[in-house]
DNA sequence: CTGTTAGCGCCTTCAT
DNA sequence: ATGAAGGCGCTAACAG
């Protein structure tokens, strides 16, 4: 049984010195002569010496860990979050505890609890969608504890935030279709109780009426965006004989069914009708490459979050003001095949 | 500043009692009368206490954490084994940190030092495909750490494993085939390098020879299995005007790429040639719901490998007796559309 | 530069 | 059934 860790008091004692100046040599402090630094870094290594991080955590009332707290890591924008977010934490110095809340308000609940037990420095949310009040979440304020939102965003005042521009996004798609000649775009919309999909459907908007195109109300075509509804609405289109050549869809399932259907009824894409897509899964690229997508910029939103919220936790005075920070998403007018 | 927490002290002196009564009473100890419990219990929620799990873990010297190594959280198969780890893992009491190795062997050592630093009760781990030695987890061994290994495995003696049984998925794949019928059948396989190609492609011998089909090398396509690899597999199925009738392919996505050229080709998918797929994203189906997969219990996976894992945290004599335990892949005939 | 002392917050013998 | 005392491993004053 060498269950035994060896601690500092160890290698103090193989060394005859005291256990004190073996933990200023581990934490290189230039409060000690370089020679006897070395002596104790080569008994360390010597007995396979590891800091107890627990206990020096303790002892400094820190964790160097922050929580991230997500509907489902399953989808690629979050794990790509989740990328951005490793990467820099791990940069400085930070780890990191990944949640799942599954959308279900009991879990994320029981997650915050979890993180505020286990003295989280920090804590990145994307609330779930059953989350409409923040009562929860006083508690990490209570705590005293950064809290920064991304991807979906919690409208309490004093709090931080990093998002898309969906605005933009949607603006963006529009005006790229009317710059390839499309005149009569037709625009898919999601559930207008979310804010993304009205963001959405307002950059469309903007977009036409910067180009001096009327907006016709005829033209939109809201569902739930599944693959089913796009090529329904596509088959909409040609049965009523419609006269489109542009669509904005605002999710790549829906854009992808369109296609499906279209391409079937003998449509040619992009030259008849030209199609861009807000794109989820990367996947979409990959199976229909002449989509034209609105990428979102997970790793970029990750790495925005994190050094929002380190900030914080470095000046805690900045907890309570609120901070925005909007990033950009880009349009990939076609990719050709990309390895995954 | 009400920065400082409240501490079990702080309650004994509340109630003018000693603070080891209220740490046993916090532990629900037999040894308190239920009257103290109840005042105790009652100070603690009126002051918020919220145990200090730090210190309480540094005392007991566990953590109730295991780590998790996975190549990256973004691919499907992973991302659901995590989902099963985790739901696991948190109905025994134990939180789950999540890395990726990126399938960087030089990550993954790092990954090692940290979660070893952290003090983590065990891991669970998915080798890099860069990782050929296994001198790194020699510390984790040496630490007295279970360690188990899903879906990559390890095989160094004495070592755990949770694994998919690919022969029998492969088996499968072409006894569906054929009892649909087909007499020569195409098998799209792997980079034989990987263990799991191999298993699937001996699969589908022996589905063959079972069914006194002879196996003939010349309907066996050894590939990337990328999408575009899959259609010209299918362009030379048709140009050479090969008999075949059946497909087994060793990915998804090859699967696509043929189905997209066949179909485009005028050939009925499944009357004229039926196709089976090992899937490695869901998405596949969503995108051709006429595809048969072969889908892997990724979630079943993650569950039965923390219970290997918590047993052997529970009984340190088993870290040495390897044990293994193969789970089977289920063949889904082609699903109807299901939500994501 | 190094040693002494005193905890971080909790749990667990050992008494009573 | 409760109190007293010590220590998990490390760090941060305060001395010298």
């Amino acid at each position: 049984m060498k269950e035994s860790k060896t601690t500092i008091h160890d290698i103090a004692r193989a060394l005859q010195i005291d256990s004190s100046t073996v933990s200023r040599a581990l934490n290189n402090s230039p409060r000690v002569t370089q020679k006897t630094k070395d002596k104790i870094l080569a008994k360390a290594e010597e007995l396979g010496y590891q800091r107890n991080v627990l206990a020096s955590n303790l002892r400094k009332n820190v964790t160097y860990t922050i929580g991230v707290v997500v509907p489902r890591i399953s989808r690629h924008f979050f794990s790509s979050a989740i990328q951005g977010i490793e990467e820099t934490a791990y940069q400085a110095g930070y780890n990191v505890i990944i949640c799942q809340s599954l959308e279900q308000l009991e879990r994320e609940k029981k997650i915050v609890e979890t993180l505020l037990a286990n003295r989280v420095d920090g804590v990145l949310m994307s609330i779930s969608m059953e989350t409409l009040d923040y009562d929860h979440l006083q508690t990490l304020k209570g705590s005293n504890i950064p809290l920064v939102f991304f991807d979906r965003h919690c409208d309490l005042p004093g709090n931080s935030n990093v998002l898309i521009d969906d605005f933009k996004g949607g603006f963006d798609a529009t005006q790229h279709l009317i710059d390839k000649g499309c005149k009569n775009i037709v625009h898919f919309s999601g559930p207008q109780v979310l804010e993304i999909y009205r963001k959405r459907f307002e950059g469309y908007k903007a977009a036409l009426e910067k180009n001096g195109i009327v907006f016709r109300n005829d033209l939109v075509f809201t569902s739930r965006l599944m693959e089913q509804e796009g090529s329904e609405c596509a088959k909409k289109i040609i049965s009523e004989n419609m006269d489109v050549d542009g669509i904005f869809s605002a999710n790549d399932v829906a854009a992808i069914g369109a296609m499906k259907y279209l391409k079937q009824h003998g449509v040619n894409i992009p030259d008849d009708i030209a199609i861009v897509g807000f794109s989820n899964e990367p996947v979409s690229r990959v199976i229909e490459p002449s989509l034209t997508t609105i990428d979102q910029p997970g790793f970029e939103i990750g790495k925005a979050a994190v050094n929002l919220l380190l900030e914080q936790i470095n000046d805690k005075s900045l907890i309570t003001k609120g901070k925005s920070v909007v990033l950009e998403s880009n349009l990939i007018p076609r990719s050709s095949s990309n390895k995954s």
